[in-house]
DNA sequence: CTAGAATATGCCTATATGCTCATATAGTCA
DNA sequence: TGACTATATGAGCATATAGGCATATTCTAG
């Protein structure tokens, strides 16, 4: 038996989402960004350099995904990881690259 | 002192390609098929109900990046899985979501 | 209330992407 | 050679998405 109420298009779905949200190089900087902790909407913005707007529309599609956490204090909006295993991830996909690198110039 | 030639943005953009290859529902259907080992390219367009020039482009796509191997064999085109770190990152991602469905039905 | 800062949103453009139909290419078999 | 199978590709359509500009919203400070 499978798990509850989890058809195999559910989870592929959710997998092509959240992929999805993985597929661009500014989000995926304000991921490593985030992995210092908490941070403001606008150190973000300004880390990453984007445009304000856009790096706003970017935190809401990663915190609508379920990967950010949104804080409001004030008139500041402080943004955080949700989903821890969002890191792992980056990091499994970055060392496939590391490795296939690395023989490519393993004599050097 | 870094890996050799491996900016930040080098990384960053073949993580987002990458990603970007995991985040079609079509694509990922046809990576769980080849986890039962390599399939005709026939084969795979049948398994994952899709339209036979839309497979063909979408092996192409993942072949292209790195993800599929393919082989000829008179007539016949075979893929199979190139890196298999993708099979794990596939895993980790789904996993994301059981641990989700499950803390949230863990009353029922 | 006004002024200003921080963030979000409406609108637009350019580009990318998935899908389909028809057709091309490559190989096998007679 | 011709008929057939397997795979790839060209063209077109529909849609999605990133980015920028202007503006709206929300909050603080005075």
């Amino acid at each position: 038996m499978s798990l509850p109420t989890l058809s195999d298009d559910d989870l592929i779905g959710f997998a092509a989402d959240r992929f999805r949200l993985l597929a661009e190089p500014m989000r995926l900087r304000i991921l490593l960004f985030l992995e210092q902790g908490e941070q403001s909407a606008g150190d973000i913005a300004r880390a990453v350099k984007g445009g304000q707007p856009n790096v706003s529309r970017h935190l809401q599609a990663l915190h609508g995904g379920g990967v950010l956490a949104r804080r409001r204090d004030g008139n500041t909006v402080y943004y955080s990881i949700a989903d821890a295993s969002i890191l792992g991830i980056c990091d499994l996909m970055c060392r496939s690259r590391v490795r296939k690198k690395r023989s490519v110039k393993s004599q050097g």
